[in-house]
DNA sequence: CGGATTTGTTTAGTGGTTGAATTATTTGGC
DNA sequence: GCCAAATAATTCAACCACTAAACAAATCCG
């Protein structure tokens, strides 16, 4: 989601660059600040002169992406600060979601709020389209531009947002971007396709408690994991990462769709979990020990159909996970449901699309003139 | 191993950074190049003008991390080209590693050739200190300067390189560092500690065959890997990442000497190799098909006990791959011996010393003045 | 030998940051 | 009520690293 401009990049590196990342750090400080900041609070925060930092600010104000607020009171001596916010009229980001019996979309502001929400219970690409017309037309009314839309699927995506497989779907190659984007009302905004868990996992890195580097485990028809280490979701070589719902969990076990023996879907499904939550707690807790022995993770999301089931699954998956990873003596495992529900994929695929303008306000500036 | 420039970096970002980029961009070039290539053609590899790579190469001679060689013959038309290449009179890097029955060093010059190799059969603490002694005596008498040193240890390594378990030494909360700088003749460098595996790793990302995303399985005693993403090492959140060895394989199986049932290095220690090929072939497909479906790689490397016995093993892991790895239909994944042997650790650690240099020239020719 | 061609250097110009000085706006003491 | 102290924000000269374009150097080829 976010290139490296340090080391194995190969990019050079001008002065267009060091300003474009002094935007994105000016902008997301404000947009980790617990208040409103000022423009020295920005100096002090961030290492940049107060002279630099009001450059810096005055760009983002005129390109609407902060606004002041006027002086707040203060307790010394001095003159009064002026709050900088995220405005809530900049850029906002518009999220899809397809599964297999619902449709959902949903806008987000730049200040992170839910601005509109749409659910429909009729799943297909048409329906998809209506849908974001739907919410974009919304997001119109309230004055609201889109720097882009980004669609949630339960299945494997491809390079260039091919959905390869997604089997509760019936899916098999299609190509959701190319559909979307032959909509009128959708041609004009930059769209893209992720994995559903891998979305969610970003909602519940917004939303959540905040840390920075955990799993998240969505449990639903099949079971699906999001990583994110360091504030950013991993994805593998090919996007295909945190398949945890064909990890092995007892070699000669059960058939899978998939058609090997054993994985925890078979044991840990949705289904499962209703039918008999020690047998899943234990498969679960099974396979997220080699989790974290492979990945070194130390918080564990719930998530999906697994988030109300929490207080039945906590106690089997934390015996497992005591027992089997191997690092459980040195440092504790926390495990805790999701503070997102079934949104949490929608909410976090249009948080990505704002992510996506705070982490690269240079270009969001270029582009709107 | 390396800080992100870009986005969730909370570093201002100045002048002086371009050009410390920029320096590392043309430094890494010339490493990563095949020929030896000239100021031009760095220039037009890089994006960054002539003029540019001009003022950057002569930063990087005279602070020796660069040499000219004479103009080599041109095919074509125009003034011939001056060759750069790596100076191997540069900053050279100090590799040590401490295992169970032997003790090794090696010292590696920026161009990556190994000058230097020691290996005892004495593991201790004392005995790693002299052998690091008469490395980088050895080193000292080549004229070559120390860059740093870096000590591969078969155990967890903590924060500030605190060892805080390694059962096959007998170690716990081993300050090695301390121990090391304690050593007058090693008082002034830098020193790092770092898993074995993770070392080899990097060892194989430098000699193997270059594939930039990879995990390296090191079979002996224990079982170790380390992951290396997109050219990097990823440690995890607590740099205790890849034990593999204590991915449960068999939930139900032999007790592990960590105290739960069906651990991997119960099936395919090295120990078990050897007597029973087939058994420990499919523990290593059984909880390699994890790694895959979790992390999304395609290659995986196996090092240490295992390349020796890689023909017997081969078969036995590409099928439970392919019957249990999701994506298995979708692109395949490549096994294969390591290429270096049982020295992958001390080059990997010298190899990381070197490549800090390498990552961050700018340091280097800053304090070396 | 002269034009074509490519390498490498020089020089003026530009963009972005710094640091110091300046202006602005408040609190608090006398 | 006024002045000093304190803090916020802006202005401006200086500096640094890059670019672009012109220039110098070194070779090949007709």
């Amino acid at each position: 989601m976010n290139g490296r401009l340090m080391s194995p990049s190969r990019a050079p590196v001008r002065q267009s660059s060091v300003r474009a990342h002094n935007l994105a750090l000016v902008l997301q400080t404000v947009a980790n600040s617990a208040d409103r900041p000022s423009r020295a609070g920005i100096a002090a925060a961030t290492g940049l002169t107060r002279a630099t930092v009001s450059a810096l600010v005055d760009d983002l104000i005129a390109g609407g992406l902060l606004t002041e607020h006027g002086p707040a009171p203060r307790n010394g001596a001095g003159r009064p600060a002026t709050a900088l916010a995220l405005s809530p009229d900049g850029p906002a980001g518009l999220g899809l979601e397809i599964n297999v019996d619902y449709l959902a979309a949903c806008v987000v502001d730049l200040t992170g709020a839910v601005r509109h929400r749409f659910m429909t219970g009729a799943p297909s690409l048409a329906g998809l389209a209506e849908l974001a017309e739907r919410a974009r037309a919304a997001a119109a009314e309230d004055g609201l531009e889109l720097a882009g839309a980004a669609l949630a699927v339960p299945g494997l995506v491809g390079a260039g947002g091919l959905v390869r497989v997604a089997p509760n779907l019936g899916w098999q190659d299609v190509d959701a971007i190319a559909f979307l984007r032959g909509v009128p009302a959708l041609a004009d905004l930059s769209i893209t396709v992720e994995n559903e868990a891998n979305l969610a996992a970003l909602g519940e890195l917004w939303a959540g408690e905040g840390e920075p580097t955990f799993v998240y485990v969505s449990g639903e028809v099949g079971i699906g994991a999001g990583i994110v280490l360091d504030g950013d979701l991993y994805r593998g070589g090919r996007g295909w990462s945190g398949e945890i719902g064909h990890v092995t969990v007892y070699p000669d076990g059960r058939p899978c769709r998939c058609g090997a023996n054993g994985c925890l879907e078979q044991y840990a499904g949705v289904a499962m979990v209703a039918e008999d939550p020690a047998l899943a707690a234990a498969a679960l807790g099974i396979a997220l020990s080699a989790v974290v022995n492979l990945l070194d993770l130390d918080v564990i999301v719930l998530g999906g159909g697994y988030a109300p089931a929490f207080g039945q699954l906590r106690d089997g998956i934390e015996a497992e996970l005591s027992r089997r990873v191997l690092t459980a003596g040195l440092a504790p495992v926390t495990v805790r449901p999701a503070a997102l529900g079934a949104d949490a994929a929608v909410r976090g695929a249009a948080g990505a699309v704002i992510r996506g303008v705070q982490e690269d306000p240079a270009r969001w500036l270029a582009q709107a003139v």
